[in-house]
DNA sequence: GAGTTGTTTTGAGTCATTCAAAACAACTGC
DNA sequence: GCAGTTGTTTTGAATGACTCAAAACAACTC
């Protein structure tokens, strides 16, 4: 059963990165993987289908130790609730809509290494390059032109 | 006197935009000018300086319509407040330091306008490209190794 | 199966920011 | 110059995402 199959691979990730396995954290990157990008309310939406004394809190420290650990990416864009999302290690950059908030992937930006180098650091030790595009989302451009 | 030539030149920059010169408005640009990234808490403490009356609201509303009307640029990293600078129109980029949130201006990263452009657009109308760059600034790299 | 260590829950608290209404001041036109 | 209008500032309260702390609990180790 693929259900069967994805909770012993969850597991197994679990372990790998040294966090015991427990519920609210199965729950918790099952709801995330593969629904593109939620905030720690729709996670614990999500979560309570199947696992319902899930609190708020337990779903903001998984969520926390789970981004820390590499298996999800927290992305957190000005004026909106940071959201996490299970497409983790290949530097993608997002797209966020003006409007709703609305998150989209971008998979490279044209010309990919130069967006990774600052021409002078100012004495920083530059660990990771974010970039983000603003804009309006389809929907949002149909709403109000 | 360089004072009020700095003065006549603010109220000029108001008008110019539409807005009514006001002393907290001259005030706040006054503050932010030429004084890197601020946040709105240490632009109250600049401003009230000069003009002690001067509430903690009035510069959230004030640094809100000069960024809307382009006199100041804001900036608001994950994990820290949003902070106001006076260098605009410029499209320059950003490091913030992840142990005290610390910000330096880069120029422009190498290649420049490849950063402009997303590979898919996913249905957005795409209005500006944000890069942000996350590390550590000296003083934290001396503190702790 | 008991102990240890880390996790989850519960409950309260923080902080940047925003909302709303009333007091007030800048610009317009006379 | 002065009254009216419109936008701004103040005052006071509220919001919402997120964090802190301590107690209850559950995974993994031996």
């Amino acid at each position: 059963m693929a259900t069967e199959i994805r909770r012993e691979q969850a597991e197994a990730r679990l372990r790998a990165v040294g966090l015991k396995v427990t519920a609210p954290r199965l729950a918790v990157l099952d709801a995330v993987t593969g629904h593109g990008h939620l905030d720690a309310d729709a996670v614990h939406t999500r979560v309570m289908a199947e696992l319902p004394a899930t609190s708020l809190q337990s779903v903001y420290n998984v969520l926390g130790a789970l981004a820390e650990a590499g298996l999800l990416r927290k992305i957190d864009p000005a004026g909106s609730a940071a959201r996490y999302e299970s497409r983790t290690g290949d530097n993608h950059h997002h797209l966020v809509c003006t409007g709703c908030g609305a998150v989209a992937d971008v998979d490279c930006v044209v010309g990919e290494a130069p967006c990774l180098t600052p021409s002078n650091t100012g004495g920083f030790a530059v660990a990771t390059a974010e970039v983000t595009f603003w804009g309006r989302c389809a929907e949002c451009q149909a709403a109000s032109g």
